[in-house]
DNA sequence: GTTCAAGTTTAGCACAGGCTACATTTTGTT
DNA sequence: AACAAAATGTAGCCTGTGCTAAACTTGAAC
């Protein structure tokens, strides 16, 4: 472990993705709250995470001590460069599964709730993959 | 809530597949490790899951306290019904997932790297849409 | 300019799932 | 049988992520 980056097996590389999960979550609905409502609030998050503003305010204290987001106390959130980063990273990658599962004939609903999930373990060859179904159309399967 | 079961949002359902998600692999690790060695004791979990063997006990311990397993002291593991159901489970969905990356051309190590985190998110619904694909074949496409 | 409601913060708790260090039990070797 | 090694168990620690209760800020209404 010197030079070369460990080669982790399957299961530590879903545990390492379940670590930066929430983050990207966050980053990614602040992004967009930023974007719809013109700021970003504690209880913004609230309502779309659906847990206390307790485990937000918490939350957002983690992702400041990560350089992700700055705030100051009671005023609304911004996202700093990485965070911005982050945020439209995952953002892509959130779209790009999303829009693949439809294609596969899967519901919208069903679509918006299995990738909130799926999102944090597609590898970029996976998304290539994906991508390139995307690219090709479904019509000639369907 | 006293008769019809909460709608969860997209991200209360993926907090939860994550509630359920090591108890998952773990049945289905211990259902492997019997059927080819005849027996799964503690250490080879150890060696899959690349934890300590104190977070395999404790884990463990978990597992047995939810109803999948049983043990008793330093004797090997043995599944409930109720585990050796969910192994089943698990693993049906596991390969379909696998063999489903695979055929969109995603390279084996990677889709067994991938498969594994994305599998807990995966609904029936969108498990069928797999299984379609997988039924058509790829050759249509590729 | 008080008052009140909404939003935020803090204190303190719980559980899951990681860890190291140390103790104990079992099993294999001599 | 004695010893060594492997496996398992226990004690005690940590972080992340969830919660309720209570205190504090802020901004709007009056
Ligand atoms: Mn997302
Ligand atoms: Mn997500
Ligand atoms: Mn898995
Ligand atoms: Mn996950």
């Amino acid at each position: 472990m010197t030079a070369s980056k460990k080669r982790q097996n399957r299961h530590s590389r879903t545990r390492s993705d379940h670590a930066t999960e929430l983050a990207e979550d966050y980053v990614e609905a602040i992004a967009d709250c930023i974007e719809s409502r013109g700021s970003c609030r504690a209880v913004d998050l609230v309502k779309q995470f659906q847990v206390s503003h307790v485990t937000v305010n918490r939350t957002i204290g983690r992702l400041q001590r990560d350089g992700f987001v700055v705030t100051e106390p009671y005023a609304p959130l911004q996202l700093t460069k990485a965070g911005t980063k982050l945020a439209q990273a995952s953002r892509r990658r959130h779209e790009i599964v999303y829009q693949f599962l439809i294609e596969i004939g899967v519901g919208e609903s069903t679509a918006a709730t299995d990738s909130e999930g799926i999102e944090h373990h597609v590898s970029p060859e996976t998304l290539a993959a994906m991508q390139r179904f995307l690219k090709k159309g479904s019509g000639v399967f369907y």
